[in-house]
DNA sequence: TATGAATGAGTGTTCATTCAT
DNA sequence: AATGAATGAACACTCATTCAT
C-alpha cells in the first residue's frame, strides 16, 4: 500500500499546513504581527517552534503565505457564487454580503485582514500586492460588467468606481470590528449599496452628469 | 523682566516641541514605525536620544502624540475653510480638496497618516480613536447639514454615508501614495465626487429608494 | 550462504562507513566545522541525516573518527614506505615528501587536517591526541634512529627535534594551503630539509655546541 | 575644567576597551571562541550585553579587535627590546624569549593566540592577516639581517627560514600548552635555537650544501 | 537498516528606556 | 533642561538529535 501511504503522507503534510496558516491567522490577529511572536503561532498550531521553518521561509513569509491562503479560499467560494448571478448590480450585492459574511463569521481573520495586514514594510506590501490585486480585479470586472450592459454610467473611471466600493467595505469593517457590537455586519449591506448605487443626492437628474 | 523669560522659555518648549513631532512623523513615514529607531527620531529632531523623554512618555505616545499634532493642524485649516462655504455639497468637496491637498504636499505626511498610524496594536488605535473621531465628525456635521437642507438623503443614515466619504477618500489616496506617480491626486477629486452623489446607476429614479 | 551474506553485509557496512568519514572530511573542509550541518555531511555521503547516526555517536564524533580514518591511512602507507629505507635522513625526507605529497593531492584533505581539526573545545583536542601522537611517534623514531647511528646529535632533545620537524612541516602546508598556488608544495621539502639538518649558520662548527 | 574632563571621558572609555578586549581574550580562551557566548564576555568584562556592542560591531570583531590589541602589545614591546641588540642571532633569540615569555605568564593569552584565533572561517583569517604578517615580517627581518651580515645561509629563502623559526615555535607553545606542566616553557629556547641554527647533522660540511 | 519529519534548546543582536553628569 | 553611555529584556531562527515508520 505505498501509494495509500504516500497520499497519506502528503494529506498529512497539507493538513498540518493549513493548521499552522491558520494559527497564524488567529495569533497575528490576536496580538498583533509584531508583538506575536514565532512561539505563539507555533504553541497555537500545537507544534513546536522549528516546524514551522519547515513549512514557511520566516515570520514574513508566513504573514504572506497565510494571507494568500485565505484570501484563496474566500476567491474561490466568491467566483462560484457570483457566476450564479446574471446582473451587475446582484453581483456587487453578492461580493459584499460575502465580503461581510466571511469576516463577520471569523473576527479573527477580520483582524488579520483588515489590520495585521497592513503592514508599511515595502517587501510585506510587495508580496501582497499580487493576491490583492485579483481581488479587486473581481470588483472591477463586475464594474466593467455593469457599464457595457448599460447598467453603471460610463462617464466615470473603473478605478474610481473600484475604490469607492473597496473603500466603502473596508471602512465599514474596520469600524464594526472595533465596536465588536454583536454580530450586526450584515445589515451594512444595503445602505451601502443604496449610497453607492444612488449616491448622496435627492431628485438627481443624471444628464446633469454633476452637480454644476 | 521674569515674565518675558518664562514666555520665551515656553515658546522655546513649544517650538521644541513641535520641532520632534514633526521629526517623528518624517522618520517614522520613511522607515516604517516600527523599524524606525528612537535615535533616528532624536537625530531627524537634532537633539539627544534621552531628550525624546522629556517631551513625550515613549515611542507609542510619540506616535499618537504626533499624530494628534498634525491632524490639529489640519482640521484648524478645514473648519477655516469649511465656514466660508454655505452649501452641504461645496463643503464635502472642499474638505476632500483640502484632504487630497494636503497629502500631496507632503508624501511623509502621506505615509504616516495612510499606514504608520494603522498600527494593529490595540493601544495604539485607542489612543489615536479620539483624534480620529473628531475628523470624522466633521464628515458626519456635512452629511447632517447635507440632510436637514434636504440636500442629502435621509433615508440613509448618516454612519453609512461618513463611512462611504471616509473610506473613498482613503483608499483613493492610499492607492495613489503607492503608485507615487506625479501630484495627480487632486484630479480624482471629481470622480470621487461624481460617485458618491450620484451612485452609480444611470437613470436613477431615487423615488424607488432603491433597485428592486 | 549465511555466511557469505553476512560477509557481505559487513563489507557493505564498511564500505558506507568509509563513505560517509570521507564525506565528512569534504564537507567539514569546505564549509568549516562548525558552519558545516550533518544535513550538509548526510547529503554528501548520500544518505539520510539519521543513517549518520548509526554510524557514528554525533558530531564531534564524526570529526574524531574521520581523523582516524584518514591518519590511519596516511600511517599505513608511512610504514609501508619507509620500510623500505635504511638512513634516518632518507626517512625523513620520504615522511616529509609523503606528507606534502598527501596534502597536494588532496587539498580537502589538507584543509580538514591543517584548519577544522583544530578545534579548541577540549574533548575534541583530547580525542584527537591519541592518533596524532602516533604520528608524532613516528618523526620521533627517525630521530632516534638517527642518534643512534650517530647521524643526529644526542645533544637536542628528541622532543625538541620533533617540535621542529613538525612545527616546520605544519607552517609550511598551512601557509601553501592558503595560497592555494598551484602545485608547488613538494619543492619546499629540500630548503626545508636543508634548514632542518644544517641550521641557520653558515660555517658553523659543530664542537661548540652553541653560538655563544 | 572642560578639558579634563573631556580627557577624562576618553580615558575612560580606553579603559573599558581594554578591559572589554581582554575579558575576550580570557572568555574566548577558556570556553572557546565558537562555545562563548557573548553573555559570558559581557560578565567577564563587568559590562552589559549590549555595552559590547558599543565598542564592537559583533563577535567576529570582537575576535580580531582582540587579537589586534593583544599582538600591538607585544609587537611594540618586541621592537623595543630588539633594537638595543645589534646581531641577529641574539635577536632571534630574544625573539623567541620574549614569546614564551608572554604566553607562559598569560596562559588564557596562549591559549587564544593558539587555538581560538586559527578559526577556519574565511573572513576571520583575512581580518587576523594583517597583524599577522606584521609578526612575521619581524622575523624576516631578523633573517634578512643574518643574510646581509653573512651570519646566515644565503641559499636557503628567507620565507623558508621563517616557516621553520615560526612553525618550530609555534608547536613547541601549543605542545606546552596541553601540558600545562608548571612553568618551563623558557626552557624550550635553547635547544630550539640550538636545532634552527646548527641543524640536526652532526659534522656537518656546509660546503656541501646537501647531504648527498 | 534506513529514513526524514519533528523537535526545542540555545544565542547573537537590537533598541526603548534610564540616569549620572 | 539636555545629554548619550549604559542597560538588559526580548526574539527570530538554526540545527544536532530523535524516533515512528
Amino acid at each position: 500500500m505505498k501509494k495509500s501511504e504516500k497520499t497519506n503522507s502528503i494529506e498529512q503534510k497539507a493538513i498540518k499546513r493549513a493548521q499552522i496558516l491558520e494559527a497564524a491567522v488567529k495569533a497575528f490577529s490576536r496580538h498583533g504581527y509584531h508583538s506575536c511572536t514565532m512561539n505563539r503561532v507555533a504553541k497555537e498550531a500545537g507544534v513546536a517552534d522549528g516546524t514551522l521553518y519547515l513549512y514557511v521561509k520566516g515570520k514574513e513569509d508566513l504573514l504572506v503565505t497565510a494571507f494568500s491562503h485565505v484570501l484563496g479560499l474566500l476567491m474561490e467560494r466568491l467566483d462560484k457564487e457570483i457566476k450564479k448571478l446574471d446582473n451587475p448590480v446582484s453581483k456587487l450585492r453578492r461580493l459584499m454580503e460575502l465580503h461581510f459574511e466571511v469576516m463577520e463569521n471569523d473576527p479573527d481573520l477580520a483582524g488579520f485582514l483588515q489590520f495585521q495586514l497592513r503592514q508599511p514594510d515595502p517587501a510585506i506590501r510587495a508580496a501582497i500586492r499580487t493576491p490583492l490585486v485579483q481581488y479587486a480585479n473581481r470588483i472591477e470586472a463586475i464594474v466593467e460588467e455593469g457599464k457595457e450592459k448599460g447598467t453603471f454610467r460610463k462617464s466615470i473611471g473603473t478605478r474610481a468606481m473600484r475604490r469607492v466600493i473597496f473603500g466603502s467595505m473596508d471602512e465599514t469593517v474596520s469600524a464594526w470590528w472595533f465596536r465588536q457590537d454583536g454580530n450586526e455586519l450584515m445589515k451594512k449591506v444595503a445602505p451601502l449599496m443604496e449610497v453607492i448605487l444612488h449616491g448622496l443626492l435627492i431628485n438627481d437628474d443624471k444628464s446633469r452628469k454633476s452637480e454644476h
